[in-house]
RNA sequence: UGGGCCGUAGCCAAGCGGUUAAGGCACCGGGUUUUGAUCCCGGCAUGCGUAGGUUCGAAUCCUACCGGCCCAGCCA
């Protein structure tokens, strides 16, 4: 390495293979130095976590290389595409915080496509197969045995052109025909051996309507739309590596003036957590979830809802890296990123999940003293607000315990606590229903503790409170990982794998007055950070969903 | 007649023949703290799937083995 190098102003961003590659090829002058890539969802279904990973690699890419990033529908098959989902994709990239340089779609491309499949024709390099696909896939052959051709492989290309310009037409009914690449009927790549180029569908498309009745197929479809586009680089995931030699072979055999180069990465796997469409899909339908938004589902909506921030997930994106192994992410690496985010921006807020009354007998009836809370314990500039104590109080039913295991620091008759940003309180008696069980906390307090330490002792528990004259009432919907397995499968079944606690609903949380207003989220002080959720409890509460907890290191030991 | 990939700590991952194998997460200690949070400090691979080989020198190059993943849609 040489001193140069060091001082050198090249890209930034992390360090990963295909960044590598891509500053080979600059060092080698290709491309006349641009780096342009794509995204290139297909519309049937709503992105997850795992296309965040893509995104967040081709968008970023683009960034860091001065290039530009196209968002790209690959809507070649109409049978299983929605308008829908355009809109959804497009939001949900603009929330990741990151812009297209241009929309388009493969349908787009359409007719260059089909003119590009009559040159295959012409060239003798694609013909009209006119068997079933049963008959297709029978004369495949199989892993390890080679094919054999179709006896229409033979036809004349006057023949193919004329056929394929009426498949066009639509005489003919979808299955009939295909058109499809004539290559290698005895590769040992399967995707050499005479691959389907064109099927007929006659299916109304989302974008072009009933205008074609047949639809090309991705492998076709997706290398020439890089072509045309002009996009150097093609980042797709691993299973597409054995698709890389068809891709690079219709470039070549149709001579386009540019070939985009394909690089292979491994998709996200994620513990906890399965991400894929049909798996997804399945959740939403069989009632497993809320819908595709619901706060426990890795999509990008749910994520959204669920409160996480966008810049926290790109974050994990740099972190977890990008490599060719198909990796297990852990999900505490998503939960740190998660957790850093929010602690930096998330105003503090005091509330209680599951209340039980704290009366404060030594002070009056109508005692109302306002006191100054800091937002946020490290940034002064989140100011300050004002929260009543009283004498009447909700506390946490957890912060006190009657009989208290080892090193507990809350809570127990006889014993004191700091109530936070307030006065160190002593529970002197309780309050029993006829069950036994405890309702009400009677304590006296010390009118010398508030902003000092108390004389003489010292109190280590801190518990948080909420007026209960001023308190809002509030359902609270805690989230938690949908799967009690840390590598389910899609073989799993769902009864087994699901964890029934994955929303545990507290409906009668007793929250500050402060959090009547705001969209985003806050950290409940010793809970976690919340956010207010888009819709209101059956009762017509507000709802906040839970995000993620803190840390908590008391409640692992 | 099979083809294509991947193995560096509990997890992710840098490394690209030349000092004692980066970093993050997790974990374990300790300090600060009116959040059991945050923050700070320290610890954490004599070892790179295994075995040989090449070399003055190997995680990096070669060979063989072992383990794992993907592919037989008119899906993407």
């Amino acid at each position: 390495m040489s001193a140069e190098d060091t001082s050198d102003d090249g890209p930034t961003g992390p360090v990963n293979f295909i960044r590598h590659r891509i500053d080979a090829d600059l060092a080698e002058g290709k491309n006349e130095g641009q780096v342009y890539t794509r995204f290139p969802p297909e519309p049937n279904g709503y992105l997850h976590i795992g296309h965040a990973k893509s995104i967040c690699l081709n968008f970023g890419v683009a960034r860091d290389y001065k290039g530009h990033c196209n968002l790209r529908f690959d809507d070649t098959n109409p049978v299983k595409e929605d308008a829908e989902f355009i809109d959804a994709i497009k939001k949900d990239v603009s929330w990741l915080g990151f812009e297209w340089a241009q929309l388009r779609h493969a349908s787009d491309y359409f007719d260059q496509l089909y003119a590009y499949a009559c040159e295959l024709i012409k060239s003798g390099n694609a013909y009209v197969d006119s068997c079933s696909a049963d008959e297709i896939r029978e004369m495949r052959g199989t892993l390890k045995a080679p094919g054999t051709p179709s006896p229409y492989r033979e036809r004349s290309v006057e023949e193919n052109l004329d056929l394929f310009e009426r498949m066009k037409a639509g005489e003919f009914n979808d299955g009939e025909h295909v058109l499809r690449a004539r290559i290698d009927m005895a590769s040992g790549n399967i995707n050499l051996r005479d691959p389907v180029v064109y099927r007929i569908r006659k299916v109304n498309h989302i974008r072009t309507g009933d205008t074609w009745s047949i639809y090309p197929m991705y492998d076709y479809t997706h290398c020439l739309s890089d072509a045309i586009e002009g996009i150097t680089h093609s980042l797709c995931t691993l299973e597409f590596e054995d698709h890389r030699p068809l891709y690079d072979w219709i470039l070549d055999t149709l001579n386009t003036p540019v070939h985009p180069q394909q690089i292979e990465f491994g998709p996200l796997l994620l513990e906890y957590t399965l991400l894929s469409k049909r798996y997804l899909l399945r959740l939403v339908q069989e009632g497993h979830v809320d819908g595709w938004d619901d706060p426990r589902m890795p999509t990008l909506a749910g994520l959204r809802r669920r409160g996480f921030p966008p810049a926290a997930i790109r974050r994990f994106c740099d972190l977890i890296g990008v490599t060719k192994n198909a990796a297990w992410t852990d999900m505490a690496l998503l939960e740190t990123c998660i957790r850093d985010e929010l602690n930096v921006a998330a105003p503090r807020r005091l509330a209680v999940l599951d209340p039980i009354k704290l009366i404060i007998t030594d002070l009056p009836e109508d005692h109302e003293e306002p006191l100054t809370f800091q937002n946020h314990p490290q940034d002064e500039s989140q100011g300050t607000r004002q929260v009543p104590f009283t004498r009447e109080l909700w506390v946490e039913r957890d912060d006190f315990a009657e009989v208290p295991p080892p090193k507990w620091q809350r809570l127990v008759e006889g014993g004191e606590v700091r109530l936070r940003g307030s006065y160190v309180v002593k529970c002197e008696s309780l309050v029993k229903d006829a069950d036994g069980k405890v309702i009400e906390l009677h304590c006296t307090h010390d009118a010398n503790t508030l902003g000092k330490k108390p004389e003489g002792r010292k109190v280590k528990g801190v518990i948080h409170w909420v007026s209960a004259r001023h308190a809002m009432n509030a359902e609270v919907r805690l989230y938690d990982r949908l799967y009690k397995t840390p590598n389910p499968s899609p073989e799993d079944d769902l009864d087994d794998v699901l964890n029934p606690q994955s929303l545990v609903v507290m409906p009668n949380a007793k929250l500050e007055a402060s959090l009547a207003t705001g969209n985003t989220p806050v950290q409940f002080e010793r809970l976690g950070y919340f956010v207010p959720d888009s819709g209101t409890s059956a009762t017509g509460q507000v709802v906040f969903n839970r995000v993620i907890t803190l840390r908590d290191t008391w409640a692992k030991s």
